[in-house]
This record gives C-alpha cells, sequence and structure tokens, in this order.
DNA sequence: AGACGATGTGTACGCTTGTCCACGTGATAC
DNA sequence: GTATCACGTGGACAAGCGTACACATCGTCT
C-alpha cells in the first residue's frame, strides 16, 4: 500500500498539498465577524483590529472578511454600531424603568458602577470608538446617535440643561475611570451625579 | 562641453547618480523632531505617526528619525510628555494666579473656553493620548502625572472631593465638546462648573 | 593640526498590511 | 433533477512599515 493511496483513503492528502480545510455551513457568519471585530478591538485596540487577527479570532478564511464587507473601515462601523446600539439601549431601559427623577438618579449611579466602570472591555470600546470616530466620518455619526439617544434618555426626567450637564459628568467619569489607577468608589460617583442635579 | 562636465560645474551629480543632499547643521533636531510629532499626531493620528511621515514633515532623512530615538515608543512618549507637560503648566499657572475659590473658577471656565474647547489641536492630542496610554506602559506614566497635576491645581482652591469631581467633568466637558457637533457655549460650561461647585 | 566621534544621509531587508482573485461546492429556486 | 449563484477557501500582490546599516562630514577636543 503505497503512502498515496494510505492517505487518501484516511481523506488525508499528499504532502505535497497542504489539506484543504472543508466547506462548513456557516449561515450567520457575517454576524459572527462582527462580534469577533469587538472582541479583538478590546483587546487589541483598533490598531491591532486587522483583517488577519479577525479572521483568525473568528475561525474563519482571511478572504471571508473581505467577502462579506468591502472594506475594513466597513467592518469596524459594523462592530462599533452594535456596540453603541447595546449600550445606548442599556441606559435607555434604565431610564424607562424608573418613576421618578430620583429613583432615575439612583439608576443612572447603579447603570454606571454595574455596567460601565466596573466593565473595562466597555470602557475601552468607548473611548476607542470616540477616537476613531474623530478621523472616520461613518463613525462620527454613530456617536452622535449614541449622544444624542443617551442625552434623549435622561431627558425623561431631567431638564435639557441638566441632562446635557449629567452626560458630560458621566462621559468625564468613565474616562476617569478608565486612565485612573486610583478609581473612585460607587459611593463617590453617586455623590458627584447627586451634586451636579442639586 | 560633456553633459556630465556641465552638470559638475554646477554641483548636480550626473543623473546615475540620484543628487546627495548636503550634510546640514542642525544642532536642535532632536527637539524639532518631538515638536512634529505632535504635529503628525494631531493631523494623522497615533497610526499614522510614522517614522517616515514625521520625518518627511521635519524635512529630515528616515534613518534621522531613528538616530534620535531607538524606537517609535520613544519618539512618541517624547512628544506626549512635552504636551501633557504643557497643558498641565497652563492650568497651574492659571490657579496659580488666582486669590480664591470664586476667581479659580472664573479662571477655570475662561481657560477651558480659550485654550481647551476651542483648541482642536489640543482635543485630539489629549484623547489621542488617553487611548494610546491604555496600551502603552510608558505612556501610563505621562497620564497619571498629568491627572495628578491637575488634581493638585485645582486642590489649591477645592478640598480634594470637590477637585476630583471637578477634574472629571471638565474632562467630560472636553470630551463632548471634541465628540459633539453641536458643542455647548462658555455660558453653558461655565453654568456647568459653578453648579457642580454649590 | 590632526584625529575622532557625534551627527547627517541614503538605502536595504524582512515583515505585515488591505485588497483582490481563481477556483471549489453545495443550498436553493425552478 | 438540474442550473445557478451565493458563499467558502486559499493564496497572490504591491505598498507601507520599523529597524538596521554603511558611509560621509564636520565640530570638538587634545
Amino acid at each position: 500500500m503505497s503512502a498515496e493511496a494510505a492517505g487518501e483513503a484516511l481523506g488525508v492528502p499528499p504532502a505535497g498539498e497542504p489539506a484543504r480545510r472543508p466547506r462548513r455551513y456557516d449561515p450567520d457568519r457575517r454576524e459572527r465577524l462582527v462580534a469577533t471585530a469587538l472582541d479583538v478591538i478590546a483587546e487589541h485596540g483598533v490598531a491591532g483590529a486587522t483583517h488577519r487577527a479577525i479572521a483568525a479570532a473568528a475561525d474563519v478564511p482571511l478572504g471571508s472578511t473581505t467577502y462579506h464587507f468591502s472594506s475594513l473601515d466597513e467592518l469596524l462601523a459594523a462592530a462599533f454600531t452594535v456596540h453603541a446600539e447595546r449600550v445606548a439601549g442599556a441606559l435607555e431601559g434604565w431610564m424607562r424603568d424608573v418613576p421618578d427623577q430620583r429613583a432615575a438618579l439612583d439608576a443612572l449611579a447603579r447603570h454606571l458602577a454595574d455596567d460601565l466602570l466596573g466593565n473595562e472591555r466597555a470602557l475601552v470600546l468607548a473611548v476607542e470608538l470616540y477616537l476613531a470616530a474623530a478621523r472616520r466620518p461613518a463613525l462620527r455619526a454613530v456617536t452622535q446617535d449614541w449622544m444624542l439617544r443617551s442625552r434623549r434618555a435622561l431627558e425623561l426626567h431631567f431638564d435639557p440643561v441638566t441632562a446635557r450637564e449629567l452626560d458630560a459628568l458621566v462621559e468625564g467619569l468613565v474616562l476617569h475611570q478608565f486612565l485612573s489607577t486610583d478609581p473612585m468608589t460607587p459611593e463617590q460617583v453617586r455623590h458627584a451625579l447627586f451634586r451636579i442635579t442639586r
């Protein structure tokens, strides 16, 4: 029995041809690529979010990324859109489920402590988006929409001026948390929120 | 007269050898590279701040950048250090020159309006630094020091808790200005600052 | 004055990148 | 049942990258 015949019998191609992976049925690969892109950005930054890195993390061949997205920018935009949508939706949820301003502040403080400040991944993604948006018009629209939705959500319980100041304060708290080695405690965050509204 | 002889007479090398630029006397090229690096970062981002881009902007040969800085990271760190030093120094100056808390708030509002919010370049450099610091330990130290100096400067006129909240609010206001198409007016900024301190 | 080392200059190398292409293959529409 | 085309797969390509290097030149120190 020749080596080749043995190889073929096992479905293993001869040594010269390096093995072609069998075709997979993978109907929502596109969505998976978007989700994986977010993972890669969170871990390695936009700078490290290359076609190859994303394809490897999603376990698809390189060509697949350019098949589903006409450019890398388009893939990144899709990813950031998903992220912004998710975070904006969370804040809207909190604000909708709460009866009055007092409860809104409580909810906001809890939301910050639980979903944002403790969540390194969300922090990184937010800052990555901010910076990426500075130079890519397509992403500008994403941040604009996100900011608008956040402010609208806050305006369910606060007047527009307060909502805007609160929004900016939250942004600053998040960013400081991101940068600081000496993060604020949930109580300090609470204190700041209550202080600017009264 | 041969073409070669004519060329040599004019100091122009023969067509085959593409002209070597005469050596320049350029004693503070190193500082100029740092300043130029900041320009390039402001215009094209850290991602666009390559050896070649910086060398071209500073009008020096490529090899000169690797002679003066052992790596690109070292050059970027030097550049960001200069920027942070400059901005921190400005705030310290404002806070030192002012007698009481009321005047400090006024100065802070003016500083924001004049030196930060209207200054796209400073805004971009700050955010670029924040993000770059997230992944480069050497830059973490730069942002840490900057934040610490800012807070110390504010503590000349505010108690530590207020100073910290004020610092975060300023950060948020700056970032929102950076992202928003609908920026806050100086009066709105003033209002927010005064509100969180009372 | 002469040497020498710091600095200026141009270029080469190996690597990674985004994008494109040629070619299978099987789910789906008729 | 068959044709079609959307999708999967692997590899090629030119461009740009950080870095290293060989060599030129001129302040400076003795």
